[in-house]
DNA sequence: ACAATATATTGACGCTTGTCTATATATATG
DNA sequence: CATATATATAGACAAGCGTCAATATATTGT
């Protein structure tokens, strides 16, 4: 999992080299989890969210099992986390979603 | 896998329903394997593909690999077959991966 | 009918992943 | 300082997934 901002050419223009497929394939496993999809949802929707305030109860799954989904969200720079006090707070990146988003042709 | 055309407001949005993150996470399921991305990626590119004739080849994979997954890709609605002798074409659905596209946001 | 070829299916194997409980770490408050 | 609370980590377990070799099915050509 990389820190670029760009990847990939459209996936229907032209044929992936193995790196590439590789690159992205990692980034939509990120978002194959519907747990994961729901929590980036969540901090999306609401702009910034504290992970056991705001995450945990409406999730319906145990507080580790959220943290370990922050990290990997966090870990593929699909959100931000700050730290404040005894609580994080995550925010989007939407610019990375706007990266696959892209390279799903439109 | 359903048959729909749409599905799911923008991720970004507003918090996704469980039923719907379970959908959506299906889909980004099947684009999280890098050979089943050059996959897709070749059979756009070429317009139309033969399965044993242009596709096992160039991805480095035995032949039941390939068939499975394009079992998969066909399950999902990205590609389409079609079977001519004693070969199955595959052609490119744009619009499904344009759903996810735009569950993407932008 | 037979041989050759394209594709699909079966069953097995190892690896990854999502989840949990238990525990550790850090920070605030009494 | 002691207690409560927010978060992270470790370890375990079951389920799922990608791959392969072997085999089955289908279709063409001789």
């Amino acid at each position: 999992m990389q820190t670029v901002t760009e990847c990939c050419a459209p996936l229907l223009d032209e044929p992936l080299a193995a790196e590439e497929a590789n690159r992205l394939g990692e980034w939509f496993g990120v978002l194959a989890d519907p747990t994961r999809l729901r929590l980036l949802s969540l901090i999306a929707a609401a702009g910034e969210a504290c992970a056991a305030c705001d995450l945990v109860e409406p999730l319906g799954v145990s507080q580790p099992t959220v943290s370990h989904h922050l990290k990997v969200l966090r870990t593929a720079g699909l959100v931000d986390s700050e730290k404040r006090g005894r609580w994080v707070y995550y925010r989007p990146v939407p610019e990375r979603l706007a990266i696959l988003s892209r390279a799903l042709g439109s």
